[in-house]
RNA sequence: GCCCUCAUCGUCUAGUGGCCCAGGACGCCGCCCUUUCAAGGCGGUAGCACGGGUUCGAAUCCCGUUGGGGGCACCA
């Protein structure tokens, strides 16, 4: 790269579904490319096929890239959600950003195209071409378009036409080899033969991504496109058409640097689909992931930041990222590794962002419990012993549903643990040790002393005494430290839901 | 079938000819701490796909093999 020419990257989905974390890596890895060195990131909504695309993916792309903090310069509306765009709500010298709003301009550069030569019609019909193709396959040459319509004379056109043949337009690749230096792969050299004439506009007049895709690229001047492996192969015709372009007068003539990102994979080694529910994000969303957690995640998914390293701000990431560290091969996507980042990234927040954080799993949908029960004094007060625990916020609620349900949750598998024989003698030592605090000596210390006394009592270590109490109270064997628990859930509640446990272990044959 | 591409512990990676009988992280196992579970500390398990070269010396360079992935659309 030049160093005087500024970055300029762009990330350029189309609304088709839920953004998946394959696109999101793409995108994080242009915006931290782009942070890197000064430079812009336009968002363009590559939504050329009006099958697939809709609105709402539109709009939740948009509020996906907002939410992870990946922002923007030029888009069809502002990063700021609040902030007003300056032509038709869209920010940027090249508006619109929208591909299907853009559809004069690649006909007029369609047309200029077929106009210069670099660009024909092209008459075979589908079931030719398949029928070609196979043939091709079968004597074991290359599969691609044989260029019959390549060079047709005015009779012949005349002739199709008559017939009542439909055209798409095709572009013309030259017959020498292109080479061009792939910044995460290096020097990469194709045939011309196994690179053949493509198509660049269907039947019914619409664009193809082929065309539309480079042209936008040349108009909006980007410098360097970072995008997935699958589309390396297309690179070369892509190249092509940008000369092509730049000798009609299209965008400013220089062709961008490409660099080719390796494939997050899924199980069994596939590429990660949009169907496969791991990919989705909105999955990890829902599930309470820090935007900085999967993120910083992603972003190991081909690159490190450092030998040793692996948690580490966006700040920090921005500051080291660099195309050229990217490493080739495909990676599998880790849901393990993720979570544990994730973890990490929770456990660093301050204790008051972190209850912040949590709100939206405290309230509903997720919460079980009824919105007027909720205590938000009593959450905050056992959030610091929560933040060690969590790996994704979602788990915040059954960590702390025994303070705002009537009664804890009834988990079969914890009362079994807890509740053997002789639970029930236990229970009520218990008890009446914690009956005999009042109020004011109704914290950890002395709740601890006391569950101590009481196990002792009956020759058990403080971990197997507390076990019976902590399911009475919470209902589960497993959750925060217990006797801050029950300093925040209170004397009373506690004692009474030892007393409903100990009915509920008398009615029980064999206890 | 043709073309392209990739190849270090189970997984993500560091490593760009000697610092590597290969380092870190996740996972897994064990120990310590301990009120359950975490967190934290300590230790362990496990890898350069294979075969040829080049070189005094190769995980690192070259060739081949094998294996993985992708492309070959009037999808993007």
């Amino acid at each position: 790269m030049t160093n005087a020419t500024p970055v300029r990257v762009r990330f350029c989905p189309s609304p088709t579904g839920n953004p998946h974390v394959g696109l999101v890596r793409t995108a994080l890895f242009n915006w931290a490319f782009a942070r890197h060195h000064g430079g812009s990131l336009v968002l363009r909504i590559e939504d050329t096929d009006a099958a697939r695309d809709s609105e709402e993916s539109y709009d939740q792309l948009l509020d996906s890239l907002r939410w992870l903090g990946l922002d923007w310069d030029e888009g069809p509306e502002a990063y700021a959600a609040d902030a007003e765009g300056t032509d038709g709500g869209a920010v940027g010298p090249h508006a619109p950003y929208r591909q299907s709003q853009r559809m004069d301009v690649y006909r007029d550069v369609a047309e200029r195209l077929r106009a210069a030569g670099h660009a024909y019609r092209c008459f075979c019909t589908p079931a030719e071409l398949e029928e070609r193709r196979e043939a091709a396959r079968k004597a074991g040459r290359a599969s691609g378009y044989d260029g019959a319509c390549r060079d047709l004379d005015a009779a012949r056109i005349a002739a199709y036409e008559a017939e009542g043949r439909t055209s798409i337009v095709r572009f013309r690749m030259p017959d020498e080899p292109i080479t061009f230096t792939d910044l995460v792969r290096g020097e990469l050299t194709f045939a011309p033969e196994n690179v053949t004439d493509y198509g660049i506009v269907r039947a019914n007049g619409a664009p193809l991504y082929t065309l539309v895709n480079p042209v936008d690229d040349a108009l909006m001047e980007i410098t360097h496109v970072l995008r997935g492996e699958d589309l390396l192969s297309s690179t070369p015709r892509q190249i092509a058409l940008y000369r092509a372009l730049a000798e009609i007068g299209v965008g400013k003539g220089a062709t961008p640097e490409f660099g080719h990102l390796p494939y997050v994979m899924g199980e069994g080694n596939k590429k990660l689909s949009k169907r496969d529910p791991e990919s989705s994000l909105n999955l990890y969303r829902e599930r309470g992931f820090l935007p900085q957690g999967l993120l910083n995640y992603l972003s190991l998914l081909g690159w490190s930041l450092s030998e040793d390293r692996d948690i580490f701000s966006m700040d920090e990431l921005v500051a080291a990222f660099d195309v050229a560290d990217v490493n080739a091969n495909p990676a599998r996507f880790d849901l393990k590794k993720c979570e544990a980042i994730n973890a990490a990234h929770l456990r660093e927040l301050p204790v008051a962002e972190f209850a912040a954080a949590c709100a939206p799993w405290l309230a509903a949908p997720y919460a079980t419990w009824a919105a007027e029960d909720f205590d938000q004094a009593a959450f905050d007060e056992l959030a610091p012993l929560a933040q060690t625990r969590l790996t994704v916020l979602a788990d915040i609620t059954q960590n702390v549903d025994f303070l705002f349900l009537p009664e804890p949750v009834a988990d079969e598998a914890s009362w079994q643990k807890a509740m053997k024989p002789g639970a029930a003698d236990v229970l009520r030592s218990i008890h009446s040790r914690l009956a005999e605090l009042d109020g004011g000596s109704w914290r950890a210390e002395p709740l601890k002393e006391a569950v101590l006394a009481a196990g002792e009592a009956h020759g058990l270590k403080l971990g197997k005494a507390q076990a019976p109490l902590r399911v009475a109270v919470t209902g589960r064997t497993v959750g925060l430290p217990l006797f801050e628990s029950l300093e925040v859930l209170g004397r009373e509640r506690t004692l009474l839901r030892v007393d409903a446990t100990l009915a509920k272990l008398a009615a029980q044959p064999g206890s």
